[in-house]
DNA sequence: GAACACATGTAACCTGTTACATGATTTG
DNA sequence: CAAATCATGTAACAGGTTACATGTGTTC
């Protein structure tokens, strides 16, 4: 239950809305755990209803801004140290790769060719991303950046990856 | 929707049993697109009734085999050439580096360095499945083979990088 | 005052996980 | 004959996607 701990985590650092959530989402963590608005208001009620977060203020147009709680830190914490990371990662491009064999051979290298395409814009678009963030010294800031590099670096991995393939495709 | 296509990918090098693709599942797909027995059973009595594949041979112990239809190849086609993939990947690995600043710096590190070990344990056992398939002429082996080395080089990425990362944090 | 951004909520559906339930054949 | 492996099926639940539904405040 990743998405529960995305938001608290991003909580963590100031209280905000589910419509700030969900572009935070959008801008921070789309490559890491994409969420849907519809699933972000759902599970804000709920962690609300369990005490780990609560509303802290109310704005207009019915602006609820929700806060971290003492209970929600601890439960944080508790994701962060005690339990193992090892979800599943599905990747439906690589699954893709094992099956290339009924194409034909120019099908295929086509294929790799997209995969090129694809992780030199998803290295330009972070490139971008990097220049448009003002990082400033808080948390986020910091592991958010950290994050960023490990996009940039999966992207070139991947791209070398491609053109490596598509060269044993006889 | 691509554990359909992944058993509709599979079929089309042999006919198989729901037993025999989840072996498959275990030892080539896993990392791409893991599967429980559950969920293959319930999708091949699907894919069965919307004519993609059909009971080819019965066995002992109400084992049945499945062969890939003309239609099924051509939907499996159809899905590698026409439609984009853009899953979104999800990791929960990634998710927790953007909040590791609720730690101190010694407990982030140490998350990383689980990381390094995490990404040496994968490169480990792919070597190692490397070295027990036999790998014969067939596509499945032939694409097999990229898609293991996606593998290792994806977790020497990883490793370089939660090598870095650990010496960003001051 | 029209368009856009802010703001929330819910219902239906699909996908995936865990657990239960059962039985046949082979191997030591 | 016991244990391991082969073999299938289903039910309950959790998580995620798409679509619908509604309304307020700001900006041009």
């Amino acid at each position: 239950m990743s998405l529960r701990h995305a938001l608290l985590g991003l909580l963590s650092e100031r209280p905000a809305s589910g419509y700030d959530l969900l572009k935070l989402f959008e801008t921070s963590l789309a490559t890491a755990w994409p969420a849907t608005q519809s699933q972000i208001y759902t599970e804000l009620t709920k962690l609300a209803g369990t005490g780990l977060i609560n509303v802290a203020a109310e704005g207009p147009r019915g602006r609820k801004e929700y806060a971290l709680t003492d209970e929600g830190l601890a439960e944080l914490r508790h994701w962060l140290t005690e339990t193992k990371p090892q979800r599943n990662t599905r990747s439906d491009i690589l699954l893709r790769v094992f099956f290339l064999g009924v194409l034909t051979a120019e099908q295929a290298r086509g294929y790799l060719t997209e995969l090129i395409e694809l992780s030199d814009q998803g290295y330009q678009g972070l490139r971008r991303l990097e220049e448009s963030v003002d990082w400033d010294d808080d948390s986020l800031s910091v592991y958010g950046r950290i994050a960023l590099e490990y996009g940039l670096r999966f992207n070139a991995m991947r791209r070398e990856w491609a053109e490596w393939a598509a060269g044993q495709i006889t």
